[in-house]
DNA sequence: CGTTTGTTTGACCGTTCGGTCAAATCGGAT
DNA sequence: ATCCGATTTGACCGAACGGTCAAACAAACG
């Protein structure tokens, strides 16, 4: 689409910390909640010179969104129509997880914006989401029509994915307020898999 | 504790449309992003009458936040130790899946105050919410120990519940995007009954 | 060295923010 | 009808907002 003009040391050092710490701030704040003056505190600049790599605070907030989106949907796109069908789902969960454990800045960026009703996103959400979700649910269908997982419903078993996920990045606060500050993380991978183990095992081995 | 002056009808209505108007913005724009002016607007109230009823914006969100988490626990306090394990599990799920039905808006600002970094109500995460999830996890562990549920880890149990039930209103607008625009919750609780009950069933009478 | 280009910033602008206030209006009891 | 407290609002305030600009500064190159 555009093609970049070559960029110096320093502006590409300058644009990488400005969009951390436009992250840090929108992901806390939300959009309109954050000020240019936080965020150029947060990068360590001042503001004008924030405006000399970008134009707006529009433009750095639709930046984020457009790394974000880049790279979204990968863990789902990834689910492989030929693997197990088990183990596909349980890969999928735990990439999504992991996701949100290295990037929580970048999943509550998203939850802020997807409260805030999705004006910038609202049509990915519809269109290429929409379909990837269909798509593997077609998938997910059709291993529970030859009885490879139990019979469920598949885009409900998608978003509680999504939910499962995305709350241990997003209300991190209370998960650590309620389990203690230890690694949340390393349970809910646990749970998870035991979770989604028991919903979608067709012959179930328990007590192992 | 502050005992109320004997309210007109103006003032109760009043105070009720400003606290439906302030819900309305703050769920969406959370505390930073929500204006005077935006919920005067939703309230159908001029700026400064609405603050001859509140003294401040902080005053209108501290008093949302107040009245929400009035109720907010009330779905878990009522889960029974005495009753049968996975009807109360279960029952405590639907319970929680209606009220981000009813409530939806009080649902997203929960979110957007958990995201803000809960600066108003990490007190009543660290102490009130904290010792009730402890004493329904002594709860769940116990029928655990018993025999009656599956065993596997009862915190990670009641965070997964409030995840899978505050997404499907604070995601709204990305759940409507995938699913349509017909009612999620209905097929919600029919997810989240079965996710469930295949976890904690100890004799899965699977095959209905 | 000088010059050119890229980078940084203090000062500033118009607008919007949360909040105030005096004056106007309303409503209910007498 | 009159009164008095309750209610409503237009006009306004200082601060903070997103953004601009000219001037100062740094870097690269001959």
């Amino acid at each position: 689409m555009n093609e970049h003009p070559p960029m110096t040391r320093i502006q590409a050092r300058n644009r990488a910390v400005i969009l951390s710490g436009g992250l840090d701030v929108f992901s806390i704040a939300g959009f309109r909640g954050a000020t240019l003056d936080q965020i150029a505190d947060a990068a360590g600049l001042s503001k004008p010179n924030l405006l000399y790599y970008f134009p707006s605070k529009d433009a750095i907030y639709a930046a984020l969104l457009e790394q974000l989106l880049a790279t979204w949907l990968d863990p789902l796109r990834a689910l492989d129509a030929d693997g197990d069908p088990v183990t596909e789902v349980l890969a999928y969960a735990r990439r999504k997880l992991a996701l949100s454990r290295d990037f929580p800045r970048e999943s509550r960026l998203f939850a802020t914006e997807i409260l805030a009703g999705a004006p910038q996103i609202h049509a990915m959400l519809a269109g290429p989401l929409r379909d990837l979700v269909n798509e593997k649910a077609l998938v997910l269908q059709s291993w529970m029509d030859a009885g490879r997982i139990r019979a469920t419903d598949p885009h409900h078993l998608i978003v509680s994915i999504w939910a499962l996920t995305q709350h241990y990045a997003d209300f991190d606060v209370q998960v650590r307020a309620v389990l203690g500050d230890g690694d949340a993380f390393a349970g809910a991978d646990h749970f998870i898999t035991d979770l989604y183990r028991s919903l979608l095992d067709p012959a179930p081995a328990r007590r192992l």
